[in-house]
DNA sequence: GTCGCTGGTATCCATGAGGTAACTAAGTTC
DNA sequence: GAACTTAGTTACCTCATGGATACCAGCGAC
């Protein structure tokens, strides 16, 4: 088999690329990252945007995006306290391809909810056969 | 806050788009989307390929891409039994996006590496600090 | 008759992701 | 001095994901 033309490294599961790969399609992080397209926005906020997100679970998408480079904290030494979440560059850039992936999936999910009720009728069918 | 602009779909726990986004984001299913773009494979084959993956974790993954309708999956009526799957064109539409955003994460490897080091040497130092 | 091949299934189990709820710091307001 | 604010932290718990292992069908070869 021809494998040249292949993501070799995403699918080797030692290459660092796969788990940054995989860290894209975490349940929040990827969401965070669009929320943030808009511009700085504070902790508080940012829970009200991305619905239902408990603030254990935000704080700790934002450390990790933090330490991947992706957004910067910025604390400001007031009370009560106020801490800002911004894109780096390197965010920004994830925002072009992350785009596209929303957009394909938003313009497919009458296909892919379609396919489903099919699948499942045809599932259906197959039982009563039995 | 002007939301208009915004993934608003996306956003709300509730909409299906949501939910299909994270499939893309699921451990083994990008994975497999990316392999069948070089054409129908066998699921002998494809195990070798995504390595380390259990029959039953790869069957699980394989049929949740047959029932979005994003392979098909053919029986020959052989003995040892063949399978092949291989995408379908609503599959092959999602390799697009997906392809910019393994590009994406293979480019910029190098510089979330660097940026996790110097995060956790901030750290060290601030732990020193105390 | 039993070994091997393929494409799975069945069962059990461990890990960890994520949720709940309570608590904290530290200054401002009442 | 009690209450309110923001941005978390901490301890605890639950449940789903995924891994390990064993097994099966059905036919051909030995």
């Amino acid at each position: 088999m021809d494998t040249s033309d292949l993501p070799a490294n995403i699918l080797d599961p030692d290459c660092p690329s796969r788990v940054i790969f995989q860290r894209i399609g975490d349940k929040w992080a990827s969401l965070v990252v669009q929320v943030l397209a808009d511009g700085p926005i504070r902790f508080s906020e940012l829970r009200k945007m991305v619905h239902v997100v408990t603030p254990k679970v935000l704080t700790q998408t934002l450390r990790t995006l933090e330490r991947d480079g992706l957004i910067t904290r910025t604390v400001h030494a007031q009370v009560p306290p106020r801490v800002d979440y911004e894109l780096t560059e390197l965010g920004a850039s994830l925002l072009e391809p992350l785009t596209l992936l929303r957009l394909w999936a938003e313009d497919h999910v009458p296909s892919i909810l379609k396919a489903r009720d099919a699948y499942d009728d045809a599932q259906d069918e197959a039982v009563i056969r039995d």
